[in-house]
DNA sequence: CTCGGTTTGTTCCCGTGTTCACAAACTCTT
DNA sequence: AAGAGTTTGTGAACACGGGAACAAACCGAG
């Protein structure tokens, strides 16, 4: 449960369902029922009925959704009517990546700044940004008010970073290095480990044809 | 509960369990306590005991876990003892970082093609491989018997590139695109989705300090 | 061999999330 | 205006995972 009556399972699809929403708004659909929506987001449409009966009562019975409508309303539950300022540290492949990622800027994320500790990157042209050095960390999260900070560096370096993100103000992480990071209460961490990803693939995979041991195995759907 | 008797949750931190061992044996370290593990994971130490007496008994009492032995144990109930040929779909700046990650290839995951359907990019070299077209996906498959396919490809071309994974055989997908895919049963799906992270670390940014409407707020340790 | 100390494996309980099923509420037709 | 047909919102049952607590098993000292 968060601070606010929503529970977390629901929180983390709130987004999918604000992509569902965009989708059909680009379509020029007006109205949408609980089981069209549900369908478009991938999941079954009494959960997803009951996610958003805790945000409010935001449809009519007999109708449906207005899409326009519930896409304000969860856009503004999470956050998105904001503008939210974003660093971006460790400009290696992944931090490259992540600052030309179209699906941050186009949901009001707004990187403000890349930094490095390498001095030989700095100056360095990504995305439009130049790159900075990591010191100058504290100074920009105070000027622009950033309160979310991206980990894209090497794992050994990660603690460190949060380290000092947290130092300079920084209330949320997203960390893509392969660590566990320590924080003080208070501050969000969410890890988004890639490989992790494949490795949880692999062990399906295992159990399904021939490969490995062959236990018993039946199917199991997890798309 | 998987097809074996091993539960999802404890499949999802079986990786981080594994690089918590990884690190202790780069120590030298030779046995561990639950304890010692588990704060090295991050986890609580009940948790991982009863997740590893999923695996089998493996630790011996009043002492604790052999590191090299309980890593190997881990290893092989993942499948990271064997080899596991992936193909990468949609060589864009995501793609390229992906191709370049040294996690998949460090932990028995051999990128064996780049494939992308642009024709100007056949040919060009990222991470010591050529970019191919994407009509060899079939072959390719086939002959190195490919069984888990990553799709970095935009939005609009995902489903796309799903079904001819599918169709050529592969029934493991790990989606990097933002969109809800569409598979037969026996087909895994998992998907990483870098802005949903994003929104969630910002719906809890925003019921914390000042921003937002200032609703009750109790903290909750979401790390 | 016995006893105290340590650590695992497991049982029990609780909270959270998911799903079914249905009443409440709305529209449209007659 | 009433009734038939939809669709939402929700109450209740159920499944699943987490955490505390404890018994079983192991080591070492005496």
């Amino acid at each position: 449960m968060t601070s606010s009556g929503v529970p977390e399972a629901t929180v983390a699809r709130l987004p999918e369902y604000l992509r569902a929403l965009s989708a059909l708004l680009d379509r020029g659909v007006a109205t949408c029922s609980s089981e069209d929506l549900a369908t478009a987001a991938g999941v079954n449409s009494a959960k997803l009925r009951k996610d958003l009966s805790h945000l409010g009562s935001y449809g009519t019975r007999g109708v449906g959704y207005d899409v326009q409508y519930l896409h304000y309303q969860i856009s503004r539950e999470v956050g998105l009517t904001q503008d939210w300022p974003v660093v971006i540290v460790g400009i290696g492949n992944l931090g490259h990546a992540l600052a030309n990622y179209s699906g941050f800027s186009s949901r009001g994320f707004r990187t403000v700044a890349l930094l490095d500790a390498d001095p030989q990157r700095e100056g360095e042209l990504v995305a439009g940004l130049r790159i900075r050095d990591f010191g100058e960390l504290a100074s920009i999260v105070e000027e622009h008010r950033v309160a979310i900070g991206v980990i894209a560096t090497p794992a050994i370096a990660a603690q460190d970073v949060a380290d000092r993100m947290v130092e300079a103000g920084i209330r949320s992480i997203l960390n893509f290095a392969p660590s566990v990071l320590s924080v003080p209460e208070g501050v969000d961490v969410r890890k988004v480990d890639l490989s992790s990803e494949l490795q949880i693939l692999a062990y399906h995979e295992q159990r399904k044809h021939g490969r490995g041991e062959p236990e018993e195995s039946q199917e199991v759907a997890t798309a």
